[in-house]
RNA sequence: GCGGAAGUAGCUCAGCUGGUAGAGCGUCAGCCUUCCAAGCUGAAUGUCGCGAGUUCGAAUCUCGUCUUCCGCUCCA
């Protein structure tokens, strides 16, 4: 672990050393799990992104793409229950310092006699066999209509309670259940505190005249609330996807693990529209088609798991993740939910506008289902990272760090080094620059012994590097050196646009 | 929010019982050099996280505060 631990380190001060990732604000000590991208942060997670979009949109003739803004109708919120769903009542038990979500605390007593009952049926069932009515016998057991009747009461005074935002009736429901903390065993609890998570701001400069607004939580509503607009307008019939790569933000009770999870952060969605009954065979195609995406960026299949959610959100009727194994363990990089026709419906029901689809193969208007996907850019952009960083002993002994990244996601493609900067060398190296720059980042350096510029762009991620030496001058070749293997091939410069072309494409790749 | 640890150069860190701020690597300039962090010369870079206190004098001692990391808690 230990190990682990300092590799992640390693990679953290990498990050900083090497331009790619920042501390936010830094000249003013930084804030909290804010993070900036860098001179190559930026071009490797563009990198990433650009990829994600090609793979969703320019190889699927029925997915488009969109880009909502991050203000949205205050209504849309509570349309898509964030607003209820997103308020977290959480309470701390005073002898054990352990912090819990009152509501959780609450639905655990709930469930306990949701069990009780089921193990009532379990008994019935062995004592009657085949005859057993299990509908008749919760109906008419009066143990299980003692239970219900109790698990009512209380789902009831809780709803109440929280939609009035009353959370000293939340904590009196806590110490009238007699709800104990199971470390401490006590019911020493302080109050209850709301967090909502979703960051809340001013439109308009007026305050008395202004309305709360907040920033989206998630890019999903602004795709279902343009579901009709691009309907009508791009010519897409039902199955077909919205795509939209965006920030989203989320006030994080804790943000941890560098940019892991951070309060604000970048998701590349996609909404995919399908026929009701139809959802679970789209669902599981986008299983495996996503599945494919992450093994295209390098990673081996040990390195990536399906986890599915046991209890979906209120959304959903299927989940899975799509987990990574970071150096903290497999975390979520991505959530593959089948939606139902949920959101449509909630936004129905809330603008009264229809939000519809005929089906002129069925004749039928429908609320369409949702499959949705969702990764995490600067998750998927950590997973590279972590995926990569290499700490190598050379057969000389001397070690090098090297980023292994994938050639497409490389943020410099190809370094253009002459041997000497003299004789002419340097000269001949821009020419070579001129003929590559319009297609590939390239970086030129010409300091220091060719050992440590090729060190430097392996710390990088360079997959390539052109040499220019002398012979370069007599018979117009270069070296091209491979980063992973170090080893050089001496190729004509009018191939090379050809050769690197095709070294760093996709095409491959899906 | 609780517990633990840590904040000194771009990075990794040293700096004793208080006495003018250090190393390695990196960066920059130059010399040298015909392919994997070579060598030589020179240079830049620090309110020692911040604020108070003790002291003739604080990176060092005391208190407060902020930030980061680890664990708990939370996580659509």
């Amino acid at each position: 672990m230990s190990q682990q631990d300092d590799l992640f380190k390693n990679i953290v001060s990498h990050c900083k050393e090497y331009g790619f990732i920042f501390p936010s604000s830094e000249i003013y000590d930084g804030l909290g799990a804010v993070y900036d991208y860098g001179p190559y942060g930026i071009e490797l997670k563009k990198n990433i992104q650009d990829f994600w979009w090609k793979a969703m949109v320019q190889l699927h003739e029925n997915i488009v793409g969109l880009d909502s803004a991050i203000f949205m109708h205050p209504t849309t919120w509570k349309a898509s229950g964030h607003v209820d769903a997103f308020n977290d009542p959480l309470i701390d038990n005073k002898d054990s310092k352990k912090r819990y979500r009152a509501d959780v605390l609450i639905e655990d007593v709930v469930e306990k006699y949701r069990q009780k009952n089921d193990k009532e049926v379990e008994k019935a069932q062995k004592r009657f066999g085949d005859a057993f009515d299990e509908a008749q016998f919760r109906a008419t057991n009066p143990n299980i209509l003692r239970n219900q009747a109790k698990m009512d009461e209380i789902e009831t005074r809780f709803k109440a309670a929280l939609e009035a935002g009353d959370m000293a009736e939340i904590k009196q429901i806590i110490e009238d259940l007699e709800i104990a903390c199971s470390v401490s065993g006590t019911r020493n609890w302080t109050e209850v505190r709301q967090f909502n998570l979703m960051f809340s701001t001013q439109l308009g400069s007026v305050a008395d005249e202004s309305s709360t607004i907040y920033l989206r939580p998630e890019t999903a509503q602004g795709i279902f609330v343009n579901f009709l607009n691009v309907l009508n307008t791009s010519r897409q019939r039902i199955p077909f996807g919205i795509a939209q790569v965006g920030k989203a933000f989320r006030n994080e009770i804790v943000a941890r693990q560098f940019i892991f999870r951070t309060r604000e952060f970048e998701q590349m969605e996609m909404q995919f529209f399908v026929r009701p009954g139809e959802e679970m065979q789209w669902y599981n195609y986008w299983k495996d088609s996503r599945m494919k995406w992450h093994r295209a960026l390098g990673f081996g299949a040990d390195k990536l798991r399906f986890h599915d959610h046991l209890k979906t959100a209120h959304y959903a009727n299927a989940a899975v993740d799509i987990e990574f194994d970071y150096p903290f363990g497999f975390k979520e990089m991505e959530g593959i939910h089948s939606r139902t026709d949920y959101d449509l419906t909630q936004h129905e029901k809330h603008s009264g506008k229809k939000l519809r689809y005929f089906d002129p193969e069925i004749n039928e208007h429908y609320v369409p289902y949702v499959v949705e996907t969702s990764v995490g850019l600067n998750r998927t952009f950590l997973a590279v990272l972590c995926n990569s960083y290499k700490e190598e002993t050379l057969e000389n002994g001397e070690s090098r760090v090297v980023l292994a990244l994938p050639a497409f996601l490389a943020p410099i493609k190809v370094g253009v080094l002459p041997l000497m900067k003299k004789d002419g060398l340097p000269e001949k190296a821009r020419e070579v620059m001129s003929l590559l720059k319009f297609d590939h980042q390239l970086f030129y350096d010409e300091k220091d012994s060719i050992g440590k510029r090729y060190r430097r762009q392996d710390a990088l991620g360079t997959p390539y590097c052109i040499t220019i030496d002398h012979q370069t001058l007599e018979d117009n070749t270069v070296t091209l050196r491979d980063r992973d293997t170090m080893a050089q091939e001496r190729v004509s410069i009018d191939t090379l646009e050809a050769i690197v072309g095709k070294k760093v494409g996709w095409k491959h790749l899906l």
